[in-house]
DNA sequence: GGACTAATCGGAGAGGTTCTCCGGTTGACG
DNA sequence: CGTCAACCGGAGAACCTCTCCGATTAGTCC
């Protein structure tokens, strides 16, 4: 009682601090380079510490990419409240998918990692986006009242066929537009008449 | 020159060709059940020979999949030519992009592998769905002469994206009709107006 | 400045995987 | 039947994930 202060536990000691660090960095260097299936043993190796060491601090693979991604998708929920302030939802939409899909091609297998998440209530990640897919929400609801998405696409259905096509194209070149021409057509629609 | 025919080699051994449907019957069952990445260390116990065999016969987990799919192929070929034939365009594209994505979602990973064969021409995979994408190649330009399908949808394009809604989609139960929903979406466009 | 204690470390190791190599076996054919 | 090329299958190397626990060390109290 008198030693742990009200709340919960005392901070991290230093050393524990440090390693997560390095063990972030080590993950965000493979991940990028070898995709998220990336072996963990090496991860640490990298890092300078132990397998346990890793395991203790990211019980699952998941949580350390939740560990990793979790910034970003606070940026995109951001961009997501944005962009229902100040642009026309015609032009909201397409543009935060396009800013979805980009991150989503960060590294090979990210899509399919966060296609798993957004199935999967429970999961690390599914909370740690849960903001975002808020956000996301509300811009589609916009959307939908200005006529200009369609009443039968709800936000999720934007956000699968959305990691759909991250995964797609996620194996071409980091710069491309390919993926944005894509997104066009699914938006627009590939039958005429 | 007298021993072996013109042409290149005999017949396989009996117990050869015994082995290789046992293992492909073992593999069908395992990538049902498990996904693409099913051990084939464990296909090849239920299939009741050593590992040695398992990957004399198939050296590649790619290759076992193309003996496994290359009838499935040649089918869905068949059915393009089919509705070239007898449907008018603006139902073929449709109707056949379904059969696609309902055969890419038999078993998990599948449409991934098929991306990835899609995008090497070098692999077994690709050599072996090439008449598949030939007869799938005339019927979308027929269906962009009768000006139901844009012109800037390449007949890859639409692969693809069938391929990333196969694998959006192959989660869900067997039977759903969720997979033909978003293909609709993704063919009559999200946006409006 | 020590000494104590709980948090933390990291490596050994179990159990899984893929894939190769090679001595022994067997089907097919003269 | 005998011969031999084709074929078999298991041992084993090299990797992976994940756990356990004795040794270490950071932080605190005197």
């Amino acid at each position: 009682m008198a030693k742990t202060p009200a709340g919960g536990a005392r901070p991290p000691r230093a050393d524990a601090r440090r390693n997560q660090e390095r063990i972030l960095a080590a993950a965000r260097e493979a991940f990028t380079r070898h995709g998220v299936d990336a072996s963990l043993n090496d991860i640490a190796r990298r890092a300078g510490v132990g397998p346990g060491t890793l395991y203790r601090h990211f019980p699952t693979r998941e949580a350390l990419l939740e560990a990793m991604l979790a910034d970003r998708y606070h940026a995109l929920a951001g961009h997501a409240r944005d962009l229902a302030g100040t642009a026309p939802p015609a032009e909201a939409v397409p543009r935060w998918l396009s800013a979805f899909v980009r991150d989503l091609r960060a590294f090979r297998g990210l899509a399919t990692s966060m296609k798993n998440a957004l199935y999967d209530e429970g999961s690390v990640l599914f909370v740690s986006c849960k903001e975002m897919q808020v956000a996301w929400d509300v811009l589609v609801v916009h959307a939908q009242v200005a006529g200009v998405v369609r009443q039968d696409a709800s936000p999720a259905d934007l956000l699968r066929l959305a990691a759909a096509l991250a995964w797609a194209t996620e194996d071409l070149p980091e710069d491309t537009t390919e993926a944005d021409r894509l997104l066009d057509l699914m938006l627009t629609g590939v039958m005429r008449g």
